[in-house]
DNA sequence: TGCCGCAGGTCAATCGATTAAACAATGTTA
DNA sequence: TAACATTGTTTAATCGATTGACCTGCGGCA
């Protein structure tokens, strides 16, 4: 920059500003400097702006978890919302390790981010959000934003898929289709994401004057869903046998498919499956699978606003999701 | 650190050194400003710090398209890699748009990023490197590294998979599975990646004497690879009908055998199908997919350290593929 | 003629950290 | 005892850009 007004023949200052459209600045000097700055391939230098602005065009995304790849899909969203915002991506991936993430935030911090789109990592707690919120009765010190995972009494944004109501949604479709044995596989009890799916569907279940559903609860890979779903065939039992699973998600669901078509057998004819998610792929798999969508754009993008500027209140956004009517869920005599 | 440096009863540059565990501190004064900085809730910035050292600890990383999941897999191993060294990741996602690639490295440039990782974009040439690489004669302004796509007759590092020889390999599998009418799915001429796979497969097929594949060039996309397959499977043309299929990638491939079971029959029987990159589910399909490995961590790793420590001398890496015997390859009696 | 306002710049402090050089207070050596 | 190391700390400049306060020259107005 110093060259850049040595070279035109004005100071540093008005070259910043010249460079920056100031209404004080005459449009001849600007076209002048600008024309130095392209001529000599001056490089601005953004960090040394935000220094002294103390403010930052950098927002930190950190994801539980990379290996999913609904996470993905949401840091597609989140990461096109941000650039038209002008906004950059500082991401972390935190293997779905507490530690990796608290210090990914403290990073983040460090590299002076303007906010902070979070998924958070199962067992998350108030205090491993200290780097990004050391005093609890005051706000974040950056905007902050859960987004898909959710944090029960935690006074921060949060923009969430409607989990109950897809878990109840799921359990529905699977009713209506005339099953009365239905087995959750899938999660836990870490996340909201899980309870609250499970919840809605135990829910909707009791509702029906169905019995309780078995819960088969487990790590969220394709080889889970895989496995349960071979154990679930081999069962000798016929009374006792589910006729549908409830996946707590898509990627179990695709297990689940694969391991039932191993089998020799088909999910609409054996064991109906309904995913929840909706990934990319879930159309085109074979056959394709049922599931619930979630709203992964409206909750990448409105996550990644709450991390730019803090909204009014801070509040539990929670996107409805949509029945996705496909192939993996049979019609059972009933 | 002002703060600290009061509180303390030194000066800011004390502080400073004390932090850093300068030599020239003694142990008492820098247990002391070790104590107050945590009791004080101490942030420090590295952007202030890099500004000053002119050096910096951000890599940029930018994904070609985020929609591959194969390239998510590149981005977690480039960024365990990163985290390793100390660096961090700034993420951009290019969309396959040559503009956005060059806005993307533009801003990483005024971040002041130590270091590029890059998945070109197709199409790309020095030209839209001008950002990293503003003058053709001398070097990169930061160490810059390309990673799984190549680009020809380019001066800096790339780290490659050896596409000639997976293309080979899938080619050579086939045959050796007595099959003898080819056809190739999926790339195009304007990736590296795509070129040379296809270029060893027909190399080796010619080698082998058998008749020219036939190729259905298409965007690297499930629903390419199923109404490929199910196209392919309504030819009447049994004479000139193919029995196997190398795709371009896992992603068709996931699409052919989805298209090929919906079409009532299995990849095995119909129509043989083998994939490159090895994806994650490639394995939790039904059936698994027969595939030719790509080795990600190792390219994802090797490109990262590139992009941190300017390789001795600029070099084209090219790692060695695997083949991945799984079940959708059929023998062909012949 | 004299004061004012305004357009267009310049000056200098500032953001938060780093670092070479200077310095003060010790202990060492001749 | 005087000169000299040594150790630990301070001083002040620096990185690159921004910004509020100050300056200059010109035209307008009474």
């Amino acid at each position: 920059m110093r060259d850049i007004a040595e070279d035109v023949g004005v100071t540093v200052a008005t070259a910043s500003m010249a460079l920056r459209a100031h209404p004080r600045i005459s449009p001849q000097t600007r076209t002048k400097v600008t024309e130095a700055a392209v001529r000599l391939g001056y490089i601005y230098n953004r960090a040394a702006a935000n220094l002294r602005q103390t403010q930052s065009s950098l927002i930190a995304v950190c994801l539980s978890d990379a290996s999913n790849p609904v996470f993905n899909e949401f840091l597609i969203h989140v990461e096109a919302e941000l650039r038209g915002q002008g906004r950059q991506v500082f991401l972390g991936i935190a293997r779905d390790d507490l530690t990796l993430q608290s210090q990914f935030l403290q990073t983040a911090m460090e590299q002076g981010v303007g906010g902070v789109v979070l998924i958070p990592v199962r067992g998350t707690t108030r205090a491993h959000l200290r780097p990004v919120w050391p005093d609890e009765r005051a706000e974040p010190l950056v905007p902050t934003a859960l987004i898909s995972r959710g944090l029960e009494g935690l006074n921060v944004p949060q923009v969430l898929n409607d989990d109950r109501r897809a878990g109840a949604m799921a359990a529905e479709c699977l009713i209506a289709h005339g099953h009365r044995r239905i087995i959750w596989v899938g999660g836990g009890q870490d996340t909201s994401t899980a309870r609250d799916r499970q919840a809605g569907a135990a829910q909707a279940i009791a509702q029906a004057g169905l019995p309780a559903m078995e819960v088969l609860h487990g790590p969220t890979l394709r080889r889970f869903g895989l496995d349960a779903a071979q154990d679930i065939l081999k069962r000798s039992d016929p009374a006792g046998q589910p006729t549908a699973a409830i996946c707590f998600s898509d990627l179990i669901a695709f297990g689940m498919v694969a391991g039932i078509l191993r089998s020799g057998t088909t999910p609409a004819e054996s064991l109906s499956v309904i995913g929840c998610d909706d990934m990319e792929e879930a159309e085109l798999i074979h056959p394709p699978l049922t599931t619930i969508a979630v709203d992964k754009e409206g909750i990448g993008r409105l996550g990644a606003q709450h991390a730019v500027i803090r909204p009014g209140a801070p509040v539990v956004t929670r996107l409805p999701p949509r029945l996705i009517l496909r192939a993996t869920v049979g019609q059972v005599a009933g």
